[in-house]
DNA sequence: CGTTGGGCGTGATATGCATCACATGGGGGG
DNA sequence: CCCCCCATGTGATGCATATCACGCCCAACG
């Protein structure tokens, strides 16, 4: 991948030379599908800005339930590794690659400096923040208010918007993991959607048909 | 109050200079108990910087139902009312005085301003996000991975901290309704609490005895 | 080629909580 | 002073989901 051009599309609301900057001081880092970016406790030093790929960004207990947040994607940022990096603070969630995935990592010590420096900076990081914030309200409401069926087909939905595929390559026991839930339920309730036609259930992958809001 | 040295106190990180722009130009706005200070769908026109009292920050679906998302307090600001002001955009949340309370709010303008301008905002700003980012984690935490008994203590030590008070003066049916659940059960819960030593029950009140972690 | 293990389907049962139905008791207004 | 509203207590019942127990299928691998 020609990394130059491609920061320059995603990117393109960043003044020419912050652009430029980015690029020169940019580290781009490659991370394999199911590889983990960032774990629980670990100490963040740079600012993550998704060149390509998937990242999703979760929430782990003592006993390994998890909470999906949101995942990433080519274009947008990390909220808390800007945070977090800013302040020399360790990270309290989990981030992994879902697929093949490149990101480019920003010294902390730049951030400061271009957030007095260029307008087009600030504004990206305050919009960072923002929809992030706005997808954790999200998941918010579905786990707070939403059943268990209704939450599987926005599991669904996110997957296909985010992988851009009617194909997603997971066993109902990682789906159960991610929605705190329990194998066995995920198996019904998929027989359930594939019953009203949804989706088609294949081994070890599920092909979505068509979800209705 | 003298609002002037209060500001003065809750926000000595700020640079001189710009806390001399923040009294200047901050328009002092004060809520009773129980005021809402914004609701659903609102356009939000300034940043709030909390002064006095406690602000409870919430979100409610279209049946009515809530989440609870934190309270602010005096020194904090609402992370909401930043993004949003800067981009134009109306809030998703509801926000209200649990006590009579009083803030500070900039218009939006100048916050970007400050922005460029002042090293000391632009890190306010970032530590507001990170804080309110935090907070909303553990929510979710708390909502996604407890049962029903951990999180009514868990509320009950939100309100001992945030009002500095072991007297909580709120009726069941509200605490359910904030909990996402229904008076009775809370009712027996408060039952059980109570014969464990942890609080006690007037008319109208809970008087929380200690609460062990 | 048999064994093993992982992913899946399915019934039975348990549990946490919501909901319904109704009782009690106190405090304020007519 | 009586009545009624509101906060609360409590049993019965129902629903969503977790958990347990078991069997099936298929692929990998010795």
């Amino acid at each position: 991948m020609a990394t130059a051009s491609n920061t320059q599309r995603l990117f393109q609301q960043f003044e020419p030379e912050l652009l430029k900057k980015v690029q020169q001081v940019g580290l781009v880092r490659k991370f394999k599908a199911e590889e983990y970016l960032m774990q629980t406790g670990q100490q963040i030093r740079s600012a993550v800005l998704v060149l390509d790929g998937v990242i999703k960004v979760f929430r782990e207990d003592d006993e390994g339930n998890e909470v999906f947040m949101y995942n990433l994607h080519p274009g947008e940022a990390c909220a808390i590794s800007m945070t977090c990096a800013a302040r020399q603070l360790s990270s309290q969630i989990m981030a992994k690659a879902l697929v093949d995935t490149e990101v480019l990592a920003i010294p902390v010590e730049l951030m400061d400096e271009w957030a007095l420096k260029y307008r087009s900076w600030y504004q990206f990081v305050l919009e960072t923040y923002r929809s992030r914030f706005e997808e954790l309200l999200d998941t918010l409401d579905h786990i707070a208010f939403r059943n268990l069926d209704e939450r599987l087909l926005w599991y669904l939905k996110q997957h296909q918007k985010s992988l851009k595929s009617n194909f997603i390559k997971t066993s109902f026991t990682d789906i159960a993991l991610e929605l705190n839930s329990s194998r066995e339920v995920i198996s019904r309730l998929m027989k359930k959607l594939a019953e009203k036609g949804h989706v088609k259930l294949h081994k070890n992958e599920v092909e979505i048909l068509h979800l209705k809001m």
